[in-house]
DNA sequence: ATCGGAGTGTTTGCATGCAATTCCGGCTTT
DNA sequence: AAAGCCGGAATTGCATGCAAACACTCCGAT
């Protein structure tokens, strides 16, 4: 009885259960503090404790599981510092990222992921009115941006920093980029996000380490002022990924 | 067949096979990009796949090695550029480190264990000849210097950052201590370290945020300056910890 | 009333064995 | 000769079942 006809997706058993349980966890299954229990988890997504085992092993690394030698996983819960360091977090080292490219940068060719990346952007805001799909984009430049920026650094060792800080579900530079704010008047804020890559870009053009560094940290900022009026939205803060697992 | 009057340390069966594993992979008891095979690797540690497949997934997130989805795992290999990234990087973390302790420093008397390790330093450099009794206390000194600076930082999602870019062997600030660099004339690095602390200490007692950041970026460069001298001795080399990961 | 300890039930830790996939050698085909 | 292909061997992925460790309760002793 294994991988025969069965669900269309598959893959693995582990994998399969990482996205699912990954899920379950950051929209808030569990308590946070809770116990998680292997044999009911088991036969409610599916799988043995075998597979399960792994999962939970990773979701630990990940930070949203606590483990426990011989006494199993508990589901962490974060406190509103415990979100700002991580944003932090991210600042300080993609301010290291954008250091790096600038120190490291050969040919001004390779700045073209970026350049194309920021053209993206501004032509979403030639229109008036923002719609729906262009929120997506903008996600989807957004993200574009900051890989490439991971990629100018040339590093593996800040690649992988980086991925393990954005592994928190509040860290990373989408996070806190909500439709609402996109929609409403309250654009400004991307409109600053765009005028910080345009500066980040320059900087690392004229090998202005320092300011490349400086710039992409503050960028970061950004995001601490979405979840600062999430925090002041009850609405809002609904549709913050992971919300559940915050402390208030 | 199980803990029964078996090995006296013990534990689990994966806590051990995670520490005898992971020495092995440091001393190169496998070649860089060798491809690990499970059923005799199990037989050789005297643990079953099951176990054995936690500790491989365990080391591939500290780092060590690469995890291929189907097809198992292979041994990392780590470039001179890694090494110089990896230093950078935690200079940068334990920078971010100070930082925060000098923005956040409530009482002063919280500054009392850096103090205390740089009072135990000072110490050990009073004797003329310094034994290999002195510098173990200088790794445990200075370990306990970088865990109370962290723990000035009042971060969780810092002390998750930093734990995990030490897991690879070259990262941790002991890493390129070497004794023979200690015994030998060459203790002026060790006096320059000592003093780095007493600078870090005095930035963080007046809130220098900044001055303390860019100290702690450069105390950790000693780190490379160790191990450039150790790249350019046959003999230091081997004795650096993980060596034959490095691809020279 | 509190503490210690035996007995019981629940949960984690692990070994075994089988299914499915990948790897690899030699073979056929063009 | 190069490319594809087939079949067996090696290897990973997983389910089951059992043993050890822990949590809990109840009882007796101080």
């Amino acid at each position: 009885m294994r991988k025969k006809s069965e669900s269309p997706d598959a893959a693995s058993q582990t994998a399969r259960a990482t996205l699912l349980l990954r899920e379950m966890v950051i929209d808030g299954h569990f308590q946070p503090g809770e116990h998680i229990k292997e044999i009911p988890l088991s036969a409610k997504l599916g799988v043995s404790r075998i597979p399960l085992r792994l999962v939970l092993e990773r979701l630990a690394h990940e930070g949203l599981l606590e483990i426990r030698p011989t006494r199993g996983f508990v589901v962490q819960q974060f406190s509103a510092t415990d979100i700002y360091d991580a944003i932090d977090l991210r600042g300080v080292l993609e301010g290291t990222a954008a250091r790096l490219a600038s120190e490291r940068l050969r040919d001004s060719r390779d700045l073209l992921p970026l350049q194309q990346s920021i053209e993206g952007m501004e032509a979403l805001f030639q229109p008036r009115k923002l719609t729906l799909d262009a929120f997506t984009s903008y996600i989807d430049l957004n993200a574009r941006f900051h890989a490439s920026l991971l990629d100018l650094s040339h590093s593996r060792i800040l690649r992988r920093a980086i991925k393990h800080a954005c592994s928190l579900p509040f860290a990373s530079p989408s996070a806190f980029l909500l439709k609402q704010h996109f929609l409403a008047d309250s654009r400004q804020l991307f409109m600053i996000a765009l005028e910080h890559h345009r500066e980040i870009l320059d900087a690392i053009a004229n090998r202005e380490s320092m300011r490349a560094e400086t710039l992409a940290r503050e960028h970061a900022r950004l995001a601490r002022r979405n979840l600062d009026s999430a925090l002041q939205d009850r609405e809002l803060l609904k549709s913050v990924r992971g919300v559940k697992l915050i402390e208030l």
